[in-house]
DNA sequence: CACCGAAATACAATCGATTGTATTTGTGAA
DNA sequence: TTCACAAATACAATCGATTGTATTTCGGTG
């Protein structure tokens, strides 16, 4: 009842040797089928259970990915994690959902532990924190495959499995134009990320085609977290222009900011209209319903993992170090808050 | 770079014996400060990773435990991982997120994987499926420490945390009942789960005490999701009378109710008040706001991981066999779907 | 200078499973 | 009956770290 059975207890009880335990568990040809059914029989009897630990140490191989999200409650991210579970599994596979908070210390952290763990391969967004590569060096350096999706670095020979940013940023901002907004604001993220530096240009791009100046005062770099909304939209009120348009880089923010524009008095969209981006659930709920960008995240966990698969199962020396870079659509959902 | 390296070559770098090497990495007070320097540096210099598979074999403790959970996009259950994680890593602990998806097969598949990787304890939260105990009942045999948490099975010495209920589902329907409502619905989840049994028995209870007939044909059964809930409306608006009031056993039911109603013309709270369970942010933002009951998630995960450390350290056997059921309040957070 | 005891280090077994090699068993053909 | 050969099983090393025990080193004392 307390100490577990291990492949020599059955080899015992069955005067028997312990490799021809472990083979006929692993269903091995060379043992026979008379031999494999009294091990099962046993196996059973006993309770047995393979202990990975040992197993993964000899064979030097988990059968494990590492996956890393900022936040697991973020439908982006749980979409995501859905995507590579099933992927993961199909290839017999297990998965290991990691959250750093967006904290770069916990990032490490994690890296660390997985990396002690030898999971085969490794998925990553990076935290908004992450604005030193030592930790993801390493983990390339020591040879373990990984992968970023959605939010990634520059780091050479590492592919990447990401939406197309600058394209929703500019779709996003266009929407806006084309219902008449001429003051647009616009919230970003930390600029160390990516997927933030392109959003804005997207949001550059389109104001620059429609001919509209840019002003640096209309774009406001915070956390993203409900209440930098909010603070976004007072500052956005405080200007000594109307700003009659707003884009967010992602949802949450923008309901920050729907939120404090309600308790002012400020009216959405009529008064300004708003877009986020990532298509939370609950931006089909509010009211009015957040016009977003929607990121394939299903989709984009199905392709990182098949790609990290492959770089799992492939010799990483053998193909050229050139970084691989997918890039998916996005696609604009017209909801009421930009309804003009 | 390909090859990890061991605590043997360092050793054979140094010329030394690979147990002073493990005990210098293990800061043993058997190995002089000076080879410790020594060492660290080798171990550094050599990008020194240490292999815990090894080193949980050898020790049979991975300072590890697994959380099962149904599904982490629940915001109630992303809140008791953080809870979780919050308590374990302050402990020294990892933690493995594994979601189940309401599904028995998954689970059972998680729990051999969590056990056959040897984690030291586990929480669980089981799945709508579970109906057997098989997986559980070999994981109590084979004296793995675990514990439920918000959804149990009544399985012998196995401890729990849970909220309360049948007081919640009581609250809500009194609630409900107080602001004027005679024939209330009730939708409830599988009846093999004891959250739903004890909330709908707090639902009978309300009515009860003031006096209100139960009538069978008002509690309809589903996995309360997100149609299950607009079907459930379907059927309470043909019946042959009318339904002023519902208690949903989730959120999630309760907005697909509301939704349908909308779409019928059916004004909420006017014609029909409505409470839910869970407090999914999405409720404080769908027009009317959802009246619900907040279950304390991330102090769940706390006191749950703190009993099981404590089940970790200490021998089971040394305590009586008595199962401990810590049960903690919710509270009904009114807001306009209520409001008659 | 020899010797004692503590400090530092080396030796060797072990955790549980896997796997290459060697040995035994068994079957059919000569 | 004997031999060849394949099938079945046993032997033994190994993965990387830990840990109890044994040995060496060294400073200090008489």
């Amino acid at each position: 009842m307390e100490n577990k059975t291990t492949i020599h207890d059955i080899a015992k009880a069955l005067k028997i040797d312990a490799s021809t335990v472990s083979r006929a568990l692993n269903n091995s040809p060379r043992v026979s089928q008379k031999t494999k059914d009294r091990i099962m029989a046993k196996a059973n009897e006993l309770g047995y259970q393979r202990n990975l630990l040992a197993s993964n140490l000899r064979k030097s191989v988990t059968n494990t990915i590492g996956v890393i999200v900022p936040r697991i409650s973020r439908h982006f991210f749980s979409s995501v994690i859905s995507g590579i579970e099933e992927t993961a599994y199909d290839a017999g596979y297990n998965v290991i959902i990691c959250q750093s908070l967006e904290q770069l210390d916990r990032e490490r952290n994690i890296v660390e532990t997985l990396l002690a763990n030898r999971v085969d391969g490794v998925l990553l967004s990076v935290s908004m924190e992450t604005d030193e590569y030592g930790h993801l060096l390493k983990m390339k350096n020591n040879g373990t495959p990984f992968l970023f999706f959605d939010r990634h670095c520059e780091i050479e020979g590492v592919n990447s499995v990401l939406i197309d940013d600058f394209q929703g940023g500019f779709d996003a901002t266009e929407h806006l134009i084309l219902n008449g907004c001429k003051n647009i604001g616009h919230f970003s993220g930390p600029q160390e990320l990516a997927i933030y530096r392109n959003r804005t240009a997207g949001y550059r791009k389109a104001l620059e085609k429609h001919k509209i100046p840019y002003r640096s005062e209309l774009v406001l770099r915070s956390s993203l977290m409900e209440n930098d909304g909010a603070e976004g939209a007072k500052t956005l009120l405080s200007l000594p222009y109307k700003v009659d348009g707003l884009f967010s880089a992602n949802d949450i923010a923008a309901i920050g900011a729907m939120k404090y524009f309600k308790n002012e008095g400020v009216k959405v969209p009529e008064n300004i209209a708003i877009v986020g981006f990532s298509n939370e659930p609950i931006s089909a709920v509010i009211d009015p319903s957040l016009t977003t960008i929607d990121q394939p995240g299903f989709q984009i966990g199905q392709i990182a993992t098949k790609l990290l698969l492959e770089e799992i199962g492939n010799p990483p020396s053998a193909k050229a170090n050139m970084a691989k870079t997918t890039i998916l659509k996005s696609s604009l959902i017209e909801r009421d808050s930009s309804k003009k």
